[in-house]
RNA sequence: GGGGGGGUUCCCGAGCGGUCAAAGGGAACAGACUGUAAAUCUGUCGGCAGACGCCUUCGGAGGUUCGAAUCCUCCCCCCCCCA
């Protein structure tokens, strides 16, 4: 199980987790007494996480491998407030419903990830709304507020970089809540250390400080970096948008193929900080150079797609891909949709619009700008005319392919 | 509350009565080259229309004008200084 490391930290140091602790020495030496208990939050802003939230739920699985006890901790009710970390401009606030709707999605998407129960290491979902809500404003100023101070928190590069713009005293105040979760979780679970991306450092440090103060209690923190791709870009923007977890807005195959498509210089990288791979296996992916590189993406591609969405998901996506680039010839998971065959009745369907209905492309106006250049290919066939009519002589084995660009792909299927 | 400066197409940022769907840069997309990578070069980059062209957009609502992103009025929002 310890695959050579000598300790979580050790492992999470090598599978590049490690950004700051704010006390390396005195949680070593806490995580050699035995199990500890440790927490993570995340934001209800949508109803699914994307790639960017693989980081830190990746450090709640290592943490669960190594015997540790997780705490997700959604933030039903900090989602109300906003967290001006790394933001530049106000968020947009949510209702309660949202939220709830949003948790629902959450919880089951980190499900896949962690082991949730009642044994001694099975990890725990909580919602901060749950001691946060009922709490009055009088009570909690004069129980949580009069520890924190002003110019402290003024110093605070998540206040700082907010001071040209604007920061609404709601947001302001995100931290302090933060803290709080900090000291209810230490209180009522053992929690004794809180891990999180590295623009979280200055709240995890309020937390900290909360916790010796109220609770008496030494608790540690540590931050993961801030993911960015070697082009510079954040974690998981494509064409299509972000990168969902959520099946229904990023299908397996786009999932899959986000994956195969890193730039070279990341693959080593994501490697060690999105698969569960044995160290040895990939020491020996990270020897391939060039074109072999692809390899290594392929097994990336599959490992990451797997622990999402299952072996057999992965396996399909993977033959999906291998049918439209390499010549493979399992089509079923080729995103695609259906329609009726009467639609190639008469002068048959034209082409813009098939693209456009499909999903492919937004508009018909980008669809014939698309076209023009060469990029439209109807099973195969580079089209010419942009006022091309797809008929029953177009479908092949029950199905036209159209593709955009060299990776875009969409089967229409006719019943 | 007073004074000053702003809100432009995905982002930054020009424009300041017609020649503006709106300079420039970034992002993005496509083609070439490749390895489903990067870099580079070229093209595209509001919607509809085969095309002529039509429609929607420059914080919001009105108004002036043959004509407004550009002028006027009111309103909303942001930043700075003063109280």
């Amino acid at each position: 199980m310890t695959d050579g490391f000598a300790s979580l930290l050790d492992e999470l140091k090598w599978r590049g987790f490690f950004a700051q602790c704010t006390d390396e020495d005195g949680l070593a030496a806490r995580l050699a007494e035995g199990p500890l208990t440790a927490y993570i939050g995340f934001d209800p802003t949508a109803d699914s996480l994307h790639i960017g939230s693989l980081v830190p739920i990746m450090g709640l699985v290592h943490l669960q491998r190594w015997g540790q006890r997780p705490l997700a901790v959604v933030g039903g009710a900090t989602a109300m407030v906003g967290d001006p970390s790394g933001r530049t401009e106000l968020r947009t606030m949510l209702t309660v419903e949202q939220i709830e709707a949003n948790l629902a999605g959450i919880r089951a998407q980190l499900a896949h990830y962690v082991r949730f129960g009642d044994g001694p290491g099975d990890g725990v979902m909580l919602n901060n709304a749950d001691w946060l809500r009922g709490y009055g404003y009088i009570e909690f100023l004069r129980d949580v507020g009069r520890f924190f101070s002003v110019n402290q928190m003024l110093a605070r590069d998540s206040v700082k970089t907010r001071m040209e713009n604007g920061l609404s005293f709601i947001e302001f105040n995100y931290m302090i809540l933060q803290a709080y979760d900090f000291v209810v979780l230490n209180r009522d679970h053992g929690c004794v250390l809180q891990m999180g991306g590295n623009d979280q450092w200055g709240n995890i440090c309020s937390g900290i400080d909360l916790c010796r103060r109220v609770n008496r209690a030494e608790v540690f923190g540590l931050t993961f970096p801030l993911i960015a791709t070697a082009t510079g870009a954040k974690m998981g923007k494509t064409a299509a948008g972000a990168v969902w977890l959520s099946a229904g807005r990023t299908s397996p195959y786009d999932f899959f193929q986000y994956w195969v498509n890193v730039d070279d210089r990341d693959t080593s990288r994501f490697l060690r900080m999105y698969t569960l791979l044995p160290r040895a296996e990939i020491e020996r992916l990270e020897q391939l150079e060039g074109a072999d590189l692809r390899q290594a993406k392929q097994v990336l591609a599959r490992e990451v797609t797997a622990l999402l969405h299952g072996p057999a998901a992965a396996d399909e996506a993977a033959q999906a891909a291998a049918a439209l680039f390499g010549g493979g010839d399992q089509e079923d998971a080729v995103p695609g949709s259906e329609r009726p065959a009467a639609d190639l009745a008469g002068d048959g369907l034209a082409l813009l619009d098939a693209l456009v209905q499909s999903g492919l492309l937004a508009s018909k106006g980008e669809a014939r700008r698309l076209v023009r250049q060469q990029a439209v290919k109807v099973n195969g066939e580079t089209v010419a005319d942009e006022l091309r009519l797809l008929t029953a002589a177009d479908v092949q084995d029950g199905r036209i392919a159209l593709q955009v660009g060299k990776k875009r792909h969409h089967h229409l299927r006719f019943g």
